[in-house]
DNA sequence: ATCTGTCCCTGGACGC
DNA sequence: TGCGTCCAGGGACAGA
């Protein structure tokens, strides 16, 4: 599922193909709540636009236009943002993948999970959005304006500090994990991450927020921006349905340490992975290990 | 102000 | 094979 780093690699590896280009196409699914922006309004704003600038805001992504205004895109669950010549069989419906033969050129065809596609001038490569849960979002913002989503956003994960994570939960009674998951308090981090780093730091993810010291709280951010960072060289957890632009899958999964692992080994001290409900989100953690 | 539960959506896994 | 049921979860929202 699309946390930071699968949004930051996004970002990355769809900047060359989006930047510098001019919108010549529009093409939406029918109006539905994954539009912010009515479809229409979309296309009377994109159309012969240049596009600009790509930038990523804890799990949003920005793409600003030359005339000020900016596309604010969110994955969702299951959003993909990629190329039309993204490699990847994964992107296939059943029945192109089995008329592939060996070696043929992909290039995928909008469905009705694609709820837009850009075409450009310079008849290059188009770009999808697809999002099979639709809990992803597109809306267009006029220069200079906001949205409520974006303004709620609390420090990127990648850019807090021990001291801040401190700071912020001293009056937080709810379980250090949920705490993590509010995009208020820090933006970016997600299911996986969380429990991924609370393991590492070997903090409990029921932990009552605000027992946590100073210190924990250094080595609870420090353990998350690791495996954040590690994730984005790795290409992302592919663990669903993340798919890089390029339509390769990220390899992050490979390397987790609890989360999907229930009943496996600690790979610290060889215990078994636990698995609970912690705000209706499964949760994974070494009970050994993380106190 | 903070916390908890419900809801949106679809495909895949599973049981019978 | 085929059908029904459950589950995954980001975030908005309502109500406590």
């Amino acid at each position: 599922m699309p946390e930071l780093p699968e949004v930051e690699v996004t970002r990355r590896r769809i900047e060359p193909l989006l930047i510098d280009r001019r919108i010549s196409s529009v093409r939406t699914t029918r109006d539905s709540y994954f539009f912010l922006t009515r479809p229409a309004a979309l296309k009377r704003n994109l159309l012969g636009r240049y596009t600009v600038e790509l930038e990523r805001r804890g799990k949003y992504l920005l793409l600003e236009l030359d005339d000020g205004k900016r596309l604010m895109l969110h994955l969702g669950m299951t959003g993909q943002l990629f190329s039309q010549h993204a490699t990847s069989v994964r992107l296939l419906s059943a029945s192109q993948r089995s008329s592939l033969s060996p070696g043929e050129q992909l290039c995928f065809k909008p469905d009705q999970h694609t709820h837009l596609s850009l075409g450009f001038a310079d008849r290059g490569p188009k770009v999808f959005f697809r999002d099979v849960r639709k809990f992803g979002k597109v809306r267009l913002l006029e220069r200079g304006q906001s949205d409520p989503r974006l303004d709620r956003l609390g420090v990127d994960a990648l850019e807090a500090s021990g001291e801040q994570l401190f700071r912020l939960t001293r009056r937080r009674k709810a379980a250090i994990k949920n705490v993590l998951l509010q995009q208020s308090v820090i933006a970016g981090i997600g299911n996986i991450y969380a429990d991924e780093g609370l393991f590492l730091a070997g903090i409990r993810p029921t932990r009552r927020a605000s027992s946590l010291t100073r210190r924990r709280c250094e080595k609870l951010v420090g353990s998350l921006q690791r495996v954040l960072l590690r994730s984005i060289e790795s290409g992302g957890c592919s663990i669903s349905d993340f798919i890089a632009p390029d339509g390769s899958d990220g390899l992050y999964q490979d390397e987790r340490h609890v989360y999907g692992r229930t009943g496996e080994p600690c790979p610290r001290c060889g215990g078994l992975i636990r698995r609970l409900l912690l705000g209706q989100r499964s949760t994974h953690f070494c009970p050994r290990c993380q106190k």
